[in-house]
DNA sequence: AAGTTTTTTTGATGCAAATCAGGTTTAACG
DNA sequence: CGTTAAACCTGATTTGCATCAAAAAAACTT
């Protein structure tokens, strides 16, 4: 299923990789920079060792210090709510930054964990601020990344007001497709990397939910299931069911007002 | 109620004040810049005309040029969904960031229109972006609010996934509080510039259920409300029903488990 | 490979909140 | 100022999903 070296073993991820060769630069930080700019961002990065299953990048709590890129595997954000419970606030695929929405804190404001085996860049903050002093492309990356993230949350709240189970799973499989084929693997053909149980979590739902709809969709024709095995065999049945992407809404506008500026 | 002349009334915006002289620059973007460095930021800000209630701001659409800082009244940020509902996905208060999640992209993707009589900062991005170059700290509070912006969020998908009606609307009473307080003004005694269905529709619930959430505070003397007026009547009550702050829950931790690294 | 734990699935039941329906109050406006 | 529309509240009914319970399947252990 993966094409190229995407989900290469790299067990000494320091001599292996540098942003220059790295496949995902086109998704990642280094995106609009110029070969000089990527040598100078590369030289702060540190490759480190693979995390295992179930290892933490770092618990809510822990001193603030850096941003990761995810090169390969996944990792789930999770915070401890009130009452002990988890609660999961967003899944990383590679080329994807964790750890953002600590910058003006302390400490991380949640936990990163990693689903399956995955290895990371990690990017301290303070020297990537000192180095945006010079890159104003970089600086701007930064920016545009975080943007991304404030309007994928927008999303995520409207999925979690409006949207009913189905609906939920639909927009979830769609989304999860979409990222995959960026990332060159099949839209079709994917692993989940988390549990239904963390699946429900994040969606607001229960697991046995998330069971029944998963079971539901393949009654209908629209995924074929096997474990953490999906087929997407009815891509448009399902995106409709998520509620068609952005593009179309924006034509829908609200009727102008009488007293309208 | 206000104090000071934070909500003063201002119709000749232009000449009527300075970031230096705003009352709000502790709470806005200047915070953390010196004089002359507030005043670079000045000269690129422009006081617009006062918003009467209803007006846009911006349209979801709308070429991305600027963002806004509220000075006085308030703002919703909502978009329409695909089935042509509005979904409410942020309130301003004054001295907040409007339109940081248009960052990346060509149109603004969501709408802004004032709640009330509303005055804004109108601060062109390119040129902001210009001034970051030469301003650390501004850089780096551009980034401050933006992380916060992303926790909130992360918060609010927490309210949505996990909250029953109750813990919803308490945590909405005691955020406005706060940030009302933050701004000067009592944190007891308050009027809502949105309406019950703004409230619901923000808050994932039904009109219905909003209204009688609020019945059910006041019979239990959490609140005393009239209209729009709310008064505080139980801060703390109100507080454990919303689920106690985040100082509380990082004390607990996730119990470590074997396989951890 | 047998045993243990964890994850997933399926069914039955209960409940919180949506929806429906009606009445009341408040705001908007000619 | 009176008329109309919008916002708000309250009760009755319905319903989608959570919860409870328990079996089946998969994933680790030794």
């Amino acid at each position: 299923m993966p094409k190229g070296q995407l989900k290469g073993i790299c067990f000494h991820p320091s001599k292996e990789t540098k942003c220059v060769t790295c496949s995902l630069s086109s998704l990642c930080l280094p995106i609009s920079l110029n070969f000089e700019d990527i040598d100078q961002l590369d030289k702060i990065i540190k490759r480190r060792q693979p995390l295992k299953k179930g290892e933490h990048l770092f618990h809510q709590g822990d001193r603030f210090d850096c941003v990761y890129a995810v090169r390969s595997g996944s990792i789930k954000n999770y915070a401890i709510t009130n009452d002990g419970e988890e609660q999961i606030t967003n899944f990383h695929l590679p080329s994807e930054l964790v750890g953002l929405d600590g910058i003006d804190c302390e400490t991380y404001p949640v936990s990163a964990k990693a689903l399956e085996t995955t290895t990371v860049c990690e990017i301290p903050f303070a020297r990537l601020e000192e180095l945006a002093k010079e890159l104003p492309e970089l600086r701007s990356q930064v920016l545009r990344i975080m943007s991304r993230e404030l309007r994928d949350d927008k999303q995520m709240m409207m999925l979690l007001s409006k949207k009913n189970a189905e609906q939920r799973v639909a927009t979830f499989l769609t989304n999860l497709s979409t990222r995959f084929k960026r990332r060159g693997y099949s839209p079709f053909t994917f692993r989940l990397p988390m549990s239904r149980n963390e699946i429900g979590n994040y969606l607001g739902l229960a697991v046995e939910t998330v069971s029944r709809v998963f079971t539901r969709f393949q009654n209908s024709n629209l995924i074929a299931v096997n474990g953490k095995e999906v087929h997407i065999l009815n891509m448009e049945g399902l995106s409709i069911l998520a509620g068609l992407p952005d593009q179309e809404s924006k034509i829908i506008q609200e009727p102008k007002i009488a007293n309208e500026g």
